[in-house]
RNA sequence: GCCUUGGUAGCUCAGUUGGUAGAGCAAUGGACUGAAAAUCCAUGUGUCGGUGGUUCAAUUCCACCCCAAGGCA
């Protein structure tokens, strides 16, 4: 069996994860995009294994200057899941980022092996810098019209690496393995979710706030002068980005603040939307509800499971 | 007490030469197959401060009142 427990920023997913890990005395496989990055603690909230007592998979892996895919995540979170399992533990992975758990739980094919530095790929973003997107939607158009049919021509990105994708492999990307297909069926999902809005930015907000006490401000202006860009990938993380416009003298630390506050707050939002429309074997939590939240309930609902 | 300028969406404001109104931001919903804390899409009814008057018709014009800011006493 595996158990995932995912949710929005600030929904307790740590806390609850790992009061479930010291009772089960098992590990974590964390599924978040930042956390992966080293030195990048504060403003991914990041806590170490010391403090909370427990072994975290998949956390501190790279270099802030490093990219990182679904892909790469994909590969290291199966060999943390295989290592756990082989001691005859049971593995949580936790996280907000959606796309990496699903990562885990679907037979995805991305891209069918499509290599990123690719000729085809920079032909595509030659193209784009020099003639901007109307010439490729219209391909795409040409050579997938169901994925052109799904993509907006405004979300670039992807209309882009569709037209890779067939480019390169001859096969459409809307052919790709449909992502309802299960890994296995020994899945244990919850899900945590907040029944009340209000609550939940005031809780986003005291969050930011203790993330400015604990030196955020440091640990960005650290990253900068270790040779950290603002246009790399680690650097549009939420926390991290925002503090462009400070460091031009274009705003002041009040902006930044809120400004975090605010992306924090429609992140969660966009984590919803994903949590609440894509997997249907979820249970949901809401952790504005103490009996929901009890600890005694999870760990009963799992070992039924293990019988069932 | 008098004068001036305001009172329109959660906020900042525009506008209607009289035919019940629209931007930005915020907010809300959605998509997501190798950048996902990323990227992208969709959504604007609000006693136009209140009460009367003129008018076929008032948020718009008139009168009085209330509130706010500034000025004079």
């Amino acid at each position: 069996m595996i158990i995932f427990i995912a949710g929005a920023t600030a929904s307790g997913k740590t806390a609850l994860a790992t009061i479930l890990a010291k009772q089960l005395n098992t590990s974590i496989v964390s599924a978040d995009s930042m956390q992966i990055y080293k030195g990048m603690d504060i403003g991914t909230a990041k806590e170490t294994d010391e403090i909370l007592g427990v072994r975290q998979y998949c956390v501190d892996m790279i270099s802030p200057k490093e990219n990182f895919t679904v892909v790469d995540y994909r590969n290291v979170a199966e060999k943390a899941i295989i290592d756990i399992e082989s001691q005859n533990k049971t593995p949580i992975v936790v996280g907000g980022t959606g796309y990496y758990i699903s990562s885990l739980m679907f037979e995805m094919s991305f891209g069918f092996g499509t290599n990123k530095s690719s000729d085809i790929r920079m032909d595509i973003e030659q193209q784009y810098n020099n003639n901007g997107i109307d010439a490729l939607y219209s391909e795409l158009e040409r050579l997938d019209p169901d994925s052109a049919n799904k993509i907006h021509k405004n979300n670039t990105r992807r209309v882009m690496r569709a037209l890779e994708i067939v480019k390169t492999t001859g096969i459409p990307y809307s052919k790709q393995d449909p992502t309802d297909k299960y890994i296995r069926d020994d899945i244990l999902l919850y899900i945590l979710s907040s029944s009340n809005r209000a609550k939940r930015n005031d809780r986003i907000s005291s969050r930011v706030e203790y993330m400015f006490q604990r030196g955020l401000q440091g640990e960005v202006e650290s990253l900068i002068s270790s040779g950290v860009e603002f246009d790399m990938q680690s650097m549009h993380g939420i926390g991290y980005k925002e503090w462009q416009g400070y460091f031009n003298g274009k705003s002041s630390l009040d902006d930044v603040k809120d400004l975090i506050k605010k992306n924090t707050r429609s992140y969660a939002k966009r984590q919803d939307t994903w949590f609440n429309n894509k997997y249907e074997i979820a249970k949901f939590i809401d952790v504005e509800d103490q009996n929901d939240l009890t600890i005694d309930k999870i760990v009963q609902e799992i070992s039924n499971y293990n019988i069932k």
